[in-house]
DNA sequence: AAAATTAATGAATATTTATTCGGTAATAAA
DNA sequence: TTTATTACCGAATAAATATTCATTAATTTT
């Protein structure tokens, strides 16, 4: 009856947003500069998108899901506390190599003040099943006790810092210091 | 001979920035806010700083140069090096619960593309006497071998990451959990 | 193939925000 | 006390940026 909207047009823009918030900083996001870089018109964005806001607030809930997949892995479950958490932390860290813009996205946006407390309230509530995972080894006495955000930030605050000094040409993301970053996280949290 | 600079309505509008940041994210500071802020006229901004830019790079340096202070306090180097590395961690961690809009400031910008090159190294190099104090804990094998900047995102990852937490208010500042987050740092660079 | 529907366009417009500048007020030197 | 100098003010302006909308192009249905 009539022309539907064209999928990959939305994926290009989100991509599009995505990599100029890496390339200028999400201060320096303009829309025109999404439109211009995902190849279609600055109002083709306002078809998908009612607002910038509205653009911001969507893409950080699909990145966020997507980097939620990536960490809940089925694949892994079958496997000891150590080696699913080993999968795990590779998963994600290649994850972060691999689609940084992605990763600085959701980290610059959760504490910007830009996204509505609707899509905060989303973000942590998508991370229940990790945290659940991290609940049981507790009770399996295999990592520390204590509040699972704190465990959880120190895995994740290692990762998101020297993902940021390898971006910053700092260091290089050799065998060696990949080793020693997860290392280092899995001796913070082992009993 | 003349009207001199008033040192402390400079003071005022840097408070007021890094204020501002914490409250509205960065891509929210507008220069008629942080006027508003720091309770002068939106043209005084620009008798102290000649852009909004230039406002933002020199904010960074005081900021980080602070934090630095903060690290190398020479009244901690007598102790012995787990001593002292408490010492400078709860520095840290204390200041960063004081002054969580610096904090954020400099978390913020550093990989925001706003800031000039000059300025990200002026960053980096005032950071070198602390990667000399980890770098002599290496050779004294108190620590784990490695790039420093491994090592250092382990400490100041987690920090941040919890910091951000509390200031969430998803977790609170317990003894309890200031020990965790410490121990947990500890564990992961210890021998 | 024609009609109907809606995606897509991009120049024009609205809005927001950085910056300027003429005037005023405060302070230091003469 | 007078004069010189400059901080400070804030409304006006300039610049940047989000958003609209009349039009066109593409696609589906009949």
């Amino acid at each position: 009856m009539a022309r539907i909207k064209d999928q990959h047009k939305l994926e290009q823009i989100n991509k599009a947003a995505c990599v100029l918030v890496l390339k200028t900083g999400f201060a320096g996001l303009k829309m025109a500069d999404v439109a211009k870089e995902a190849d279609v018109a600055a109002g083709t964005l306002y078809v998908y998108y009612p607002t910038k806001e509205a653009l911001i607030n969507s893409l950080f809930k699909e990145v966020k899901s997507e980097i939620v997949q990536v960490l809940i892995n089925p694949k892994h479950h079958s496997l000891s506390f150590y080696n699913t958490f080993q999968k795990m932390w590779l998963s994600y860290f290649n994850f972060c190599m691999k689609f940084p813009e992605k990763m600085l996205f959701v980290e610059h946006f959760f504490h910007s003040g830009l996204l509505s407390k609707q899509t905060i309230d989303f973000a942590h509530s998508i991370m229940e099943p990790v945290f659940e995972f991290i609940k049981q080894a507790q009770n399996n006495e295999l990592i520390k006790k204590g509040d699972v955000l704190i465990i959880q930030s120190q895995i994740s605050g290692p990762i998101h810092e020297t993902i940021k000094l390898i971006l910053a040409n700092k260091i290089k993301p050799t065998k060696t210091n990949i080793h020693l970053c997860f290392e280092m996280s899995w001796q913070a949290i082992r009993k």
